[in-house]
RNA sequence: CGGAGUGUGGCUCAGUCUGGUAGAGCACCGCGUUCGGGACGCGGGGGUCGCAGGUUCAAAUCCUGCCACUCCGACCA
């Protein structure tokens, strides 16, 4: 992509509406525009970011087994009064009417299309599990929306819905999204912890919130310090199989939020393995067994040719919310420090004299080259002042910057800058782009 | 929903108390000088001052009502 081309709306100063370093900087790299109070426009570098981290969710969910679909952002209010939840749920859902007087809404949250969807299918226990699970736009009118996407009122969310015919194995199911999790956040370059949650009105001990650090984290966690230090499980789990002994490894640990949190059982724990901090919730995963089925008789056939109410279990992450989670864990002075696998580009090429023959020619042959090793390349190619490309390149968070400029190629050189750690080196052409390539 | 605050050009803000021809910096357009970590000069465009009423010879400024947004709290399957 050529700069000159594109839409990069970058601002030098943080509108005053944003008091968080994420929404600062998403609104100054040109990221999303605020339309109201909690609503927001993708600009399309916050566009690359937020379909990067969607692809990151989507490979972990399917190679743990779950299947995509795309549910409708408009339900039938009809579903939500057999479940019980359209009189429950409170001013927090957008209630809409259409022409013929039908009562809709707009979703905040998918368990009664997914359980319409799995009760019309699905007949005996031969089919299960079965998880099911969408990447789509949700809608909760917030009291007080606030900090940008970090708590938006429409959000992107990848909600799964597992289905089992008994609690065994909807305990496996939930094993499965537990790992899952956690290898999502890993590979976007986060430390998550997973605490204990509060599992609501339907009482058990499976529910868990999945926390990354930082200091401007909406809730207090307190965890063992282990369980911090603790590395993901990574890909290679038998993800059919149960993977008790790989959770149990973890939640043996002590981790709560303040909600849960019991102090007896953290302060018996060796002072130096007590940790306390500021989180952001980033993931929350539920098992409520019948809660929906129950009530709208989604059955399935037993072994035994008995009618069961299937197990289930819900299984979010905040896609978009993970965009501004990222930036508040990994940003400088002068702006985002993405990891690479969700950068917006892979690589930037910064003409230092745009309009030099030479200068054009070593960026067009180093665009060129970029872009054929697949790295995604932006090339800087406007007539501006090198201070401003730097700035630019910096701020959005750039992780490879190839910096070419008159000076450096009458030496036969140019400079190539690694965001994440500000290294810079001087070296040929041909070196650079070796060293960026592999 | 309780409390507090803010609405003036795309962004940051001054001007409001004490009514008298709408300002600055950045950004944008033109010309020139420049160019290796957000340059400089000259010229230019862009705002019915959140909206609606009212007071007044005259309202960004005073009065009334409304709306939007932000912060603190409560809330957050």
């Amino acid at each position: 992509m050529r700069l000159s081309r594109y839409f990069m709306p970058t601002l030098r100063e943080a509108p005053s509406d944003a008091q968080i370093v994420s929404h600062q900087l998403m609104l100054r790299a040109g990221m999303i525009r605020q339309e109201a109070a909690g609503i927001y426009a993708w600009l399309p570098l916050g566009l690359r970011v937020l379909k990067k981290i969607e692809q990151v969710v989507r490979e972990e969910m399917d190679r743990a087994g779950a299947v995509e679909i795309l549910m409708p952002t408009i339900q039938l209010a009809d579903l939500w009064k057999q479940s019980g939840r359209f009189d429950d749920y409170g001013d927090e859902m957008l209630r809409i009417k259409d022409r013929h007087d039908r009562d809709l809404l707009f979703g905040p949250t998918a368990e009664e299309v997914v359980t319409d969807i799995f009760r019309s299918y699905v007949k005996s226990y031969k089919s299960l599990p079965l998880n099911l699970y969408n990447i789509q736009w949700k809608f909760r009118d917030e009291r007080r929306p606030r900090f940008g996407v970090m708590r938006g009122r429409e959000f992107l969310m990848k909600d799964a819905y597992s289905f089992d015919i008994d609690e065994a194995g909807a305990r496996r199911s939930y094993n499965r999204m537990f790992l899952a999790y956690l290898n999502v956040y890993a590979r976007l370059g986060l430390k998550a912890i997973p605490v204990k949650a509060d599992p609501g009105p339907i009482g058990g001990d499976l529910s868990h919130e999945f926390m990354i650090l930082a200091d401007t984290g909406e809730s207090q966690v307190f965890a063992h310090r282990d369980l911090v230090e603790m590395g993901a499980p990574g890909p290679d789990l038998d993800w059919q199989g149960d993977l008790e002994a790989e959770v149990g490894r973890r939640t043996c640990l002590y981790s709560a939020s303040d909600e849960m949190h019991d102090a007896a059982r953290f302060d018996a724990m060796p002072a130096d393995k007590q940790m306390t901090a500021r989180g952001i919730e980033v993931g929350h995963i539920f098992y409520f067994g019948t809660k929906y089925s129950l009530p709208m008789k989604a059955n399935v056939t037993g072994p035994d040719g008995k009618d069961t109410p299937v197990q289930m279990g819900s299984y979010g992450v905040g896609v978009s919310r993970l965009v501004a989670a990222i930036i508040e864990a990994s940003h400088d002075d002068s702006g985002i420090v993405w990891p690479d696998v969700v950068a917006p580009f892979g690589a930037a090429v910064l003409n230092l004299r745009a309009g030099d023959a030479a200068c054009d020619a070593a960026c067009e042959t180093a665009y060129s080259a970029l872009t054929a090793a697949g790295k995604d390349p932006i090339y800087d190619d406007r007539d501006e002042r090198p201070g401003a490309k730097f700035a630019a390149a910096d701020l959005v968070g750039i992780p490879w910057q190839l910096v070419i400029g008159p000076k450096g190629l009458a030496d036969g050189v140019v400079e190539l800058k690694r965001r994440a750690t500000g290294d810079r080196q001087t070296l040929p052409l041909e070196a650079a782009l070796k060293a960026m390539i592999g």
